[in-house]
DNA sequence: GATTAAATTGAACCGATGGTATAAACTGTT
DNA sequence: AACAGTTTATACCATCGGTTCAATTTAATC
């Protein structure tokens, strides 16, 4: 993207953080960013889409700092999990995306609606598939619904703590108080078996894209555990678990997964995995190559 | 109130559910109303100002239909709570009270922001002092962290609970299952022990007048609650109850007590109630008297 | 360094908005 | 009939988001 705007995106942000989006008009971004009307209205075809470019470009932001702290670590560690919201709610807090979300997802602008629906859908789904990576099989039905509940209460509790601690939130006990609070909801849940959404809805919620995208990931995580089930014990097999790995992260974890370095990968597995197992490998390779960027 | 003034803001209302309020202009409750803009501002000094209106008629029925419900009730019985929490969701799906809520909760005007600040910390008052009808006196420390969970969790169960049901949602089954929930988790926090947010922090987010009147209703309860112990046993102790209970309810839970209703049922008592308690009736009598209207 | 394409500027312009001002018309009361 | 209070209609204002476009600057090409 033009490296001007770009800029013109930062800094309308920090318009937005300090006055909110409805409060600034186009006129004080012009100003603030020395541009003039005709070059905002070049780089975006409305104050609206500025605003929507700009939550693209914090979501990505946040999403690759997300995923990044899972490569490497267990997935299953609940300890993760909790750095992984607690960095999200400080990135978001510094960013305002919440605040500038509720500030417009009721707007007459259908574009910016339907973005921040999907965001939210997306944001659930993430939450739901964590959850899948921490609890139990048993409990997998209820996970969608605990989800929702873990999303709900998260807000709210950061809401009100903040109103007594001010600006001096600790995030971090928030988290973990609340994370505390889901898995003990999850056990009972499970336990008692009531379920309110089924978790096939979630599909209803999110583009069709991102869906053949999340079923692509969940093919090669699949695929790459059968592989490892069946390398199990032989020879070299903490190498050949090394390099899968890295794989099955850089695909299902990075925004922009580097593709020839997983196809460099893949070319080392094939020379050296035992023969047993290179049906697997293609069945990998298959998944992986429609994902190809030019 | 004008009738006019309160047809204007009806049909202002009507106008903001099917369109919602930035995308209703002056003009189209001009026309839809068919009064002239002077009418309005003579009305309204601005159509915040109008939006403020319609909150506080929305949100005083709200009141008055929630505690109806609990006139005569067991306080302490979940069904009751369940019932009122349904009610209150249904006339608010109706109105479109939270949808208007969320729309201008973040915009540039104080006065509004204020008072949706306020409502919701009196809708979390609400909540929290059910809870102390509804559980043991160990978990009340507990209450507030769990009151504001219920809400988080009950608002996030709705919007997605319709985003899959659409319009045609079974709040029962959304509240049922959400009142189950928080029952479970008020037992676990009392067990485990922690807690997020003190209680009397909830006094800092409410006005002192709310404060005011807070604490002479519950002084009452107290009081009340101190001579029935006092009545028990003696003749015509039923008798007594029912006055008690009466003046008990319409002070604490009608927005307007009828004064002189009250008035009448502590004479009917002073005159017939034993010279043990009469002390008791006095003090009944003085934190009422303060409460008298013109 | 001249040519050319692209990016940028700035000002004029548009319709709609929320809000103001005011003189005239209408209403009910005594 | 006289009165005050309400309501009306209209003209007016500044600001907003958005459009248009000719003129200028910038940068890449040969």
């Amino acid at each position: 993207m033009n490296d001007r705007k770009q800029q013109v995106i930062i800094k309308a942000h920090e318009l937005f953080i300090d006055r909110g989006f409805q409060a600034t008009s186009i006129q004080d971004i012009l100003d603030y960013t020395n541009i003039s009307k005709g070059t905002f209205y070049n780089y975006f075809s409305s104050k609206n889409e500025l605003l929507i470019a700009l939550f693209k470009s914090l979501l990505e932001e946040m999403e690759t700092k997300r995923n990044s702290l899972m490569t490497g670590k267990d997935a299953a560690n609940i300890d993760v999990f909790k750095k992984q919201i607690e960095t999200q709610m400080n990135t978001n807090r510094k960013n305002r995306l919440l605040t500038l979300f509720e500030e417009v997802v009721l707007s007459p602008d259908e574009d910016i609606k339907e973005y921040i629906k999907e965001s939210q859908a997306r944001m659930l789904q993430w939450v739901y598939h964590r959850f899948e990576d921490l609890f139990s099989v048993d409990s997998k039905p209820y996970l969608l619904d605990c989800a929702i509940m873990f999303l709900g209460i998260l807000h709210q509790n950061t809401k009100y703590y903040a109103r007594t601690h001010g600006s001096t939130v600790n995030i971090q006990l928030v988290v973990n108080y609340t994370v505390n609070r889901i898995e003990k909801i999850v056990k009972e849940v499970t336990d008692s078996g009531e379920q309110l959404i089924e978790p096939d809805d979630l599909k209803n919620w999110l583009p069709d894209a991102e869906l053949k995208d999340q079923s692509r990931k969940e093919q090669l995580n699949y695929a790459v555990l059968c592989m490892k089930k069946k390398l199990k014990g032989s020879a070299d097999c903490s190498h050949y678990y090394e390099l899968l790995e890295f794989i099955r992260d850089e695909f299902t974890q990075s925004n922009e997964p580097r593709y020839h370095l997983m196809k460099s990968a893949l070319t080392t597995l094939q020379t050296t995995i035992p023969e047993s197992v290179t049906e697997d490998l293609m069945k990998i390779e298959e998944i992986i190559g429609g994902q190809a960027r030019a």
